[in-house]
DNA sequence: GACCAGGAACCGA
DNA sequence: TCGGTTCATGGT
């Protein structure tokens, strides 16, 4: 088990929008990375003691957030209220591979869309976990499945991807199955590499875009510096800050310097939550 | 039935 | 480089 006592609630941190297979059972959230199962209720993650250090990794829960926080307000006073609203949030170090998937589904979609589709695809194409019930940890009992490695996503066709209902996307999913487990683009390499460099080297694969690729180097390794930009995004800017598209890399980089993708959690949440007028 | 969703590929200028 | 079009699918 975990205690994250600050700076942490778990719907902030599963409802913003950084990952799509945390789901609320009656106990809390269930949920699966690294092919481990896990439960999160209020400030407490209940995993066995061997897979403490994955989830201590995996919730940045060594990392202080009272200095992000204090640094953002100080630089933007507008942003306050929204992290007051989801001061909870906790940008996570989810499994490359997952995110590179999942934000390439995300194009031009929902997340209601998104989780079904990646829900499909773990219950087709992964390995069912072998879970063995254990009360202490309050996970119910029931089927698990890991998250379909690349080599299993080159083994299909095309064809086999069609009950994801993912539409265009299935091709691109292909693509990136088939270029990482043919070492085109080696995952164990891009967390070694500069932003910059990470950044090309996942615009190799079809389907993955700047948006796409500032997500995964957030969202998988801690890029905080990056600010993905959606529709919801430049919506927020435009009408809160008065900022119009072109200007927004200059304005983020001098407002929220190394912790944009900080900002944009927060920003995302609170307007997706809240009415964007106010 | 149009419009939208955590966009990107593709095309023509 | 830049702006417009198209791309499946499901929900509203």
């Amino acid at each position: 088990m975990i205690y994250l006592k600050q700076d942490f609630d778990p719907i902030h941190t599963f409802e913003c929008g950084q990952c799509f297979r945390w789901n609320q059972s009656d106990n809390g959230y269930i949920g699966i990375c690294g092919g481990k199962v896990c439960r999160v209720s209020n400030d407490t993650i209940y995993c066995p003691d061997s897979d403490n250090e994955y989830w201590t990794n995996y919730f940045s829960a060594d990392t202080d957030y009272s200095e992000i926080k204090k640094y953002l307000e100080s630089h933007d006073e507008t942003l306050k209220k929204c992290i007051d609203f989801g001061g909870g949030i906790r940008i996570l170090h989810q499994d490359i591979w997952e995110t590179i998937i999942s934000f390439i589904i995300s194009a031009n979609n929902n997340i209601p869309r998104i989780k079904k589709i990646l829900e499909t695809m773990c219950r087709e194409f992964g390995d069912k976990i072998d879970f063995k019930y254990n009360s202490k940890l309050g996970i119910p009992e029931g089927e698990y499945y890991s998250f379909p490695e690349p080599e299993r996503l080159n083994s299909l066709s095309i064809e086999d991807l069609a009950c994801l209902r993912a539409g265009y996307r299935d091709k691109y999913i292909m693509d990136a199955a088939e270029k990482v487990s043919s070492g085109e683009v080696n995952l164990k390499d891009i967390p070694e590499m500069p932003t910059e460099l990470a950044k090309k080297e996942l615009l190799k694969i079809k389907g993955v875009g700047g948006k796409v690729a500032d997500c995964i180097l957030l969202f998988s390794m801690g890029r905080y510096e990056l600010f993905p930009k959606d529709v919801w995004i430049k919506r927020i800017l435009n009408q809160v800050y008065g900022v119009e598209e072109k200007e927004t890399d200059s304005f983020v980089t001098e407002k929220y310097g190394n912790y944009a993708g900080f900002a944009q959690q927060y920003m995302y949440y609170y307007y997706r939550e809240n009415d964007i007028e106010k």
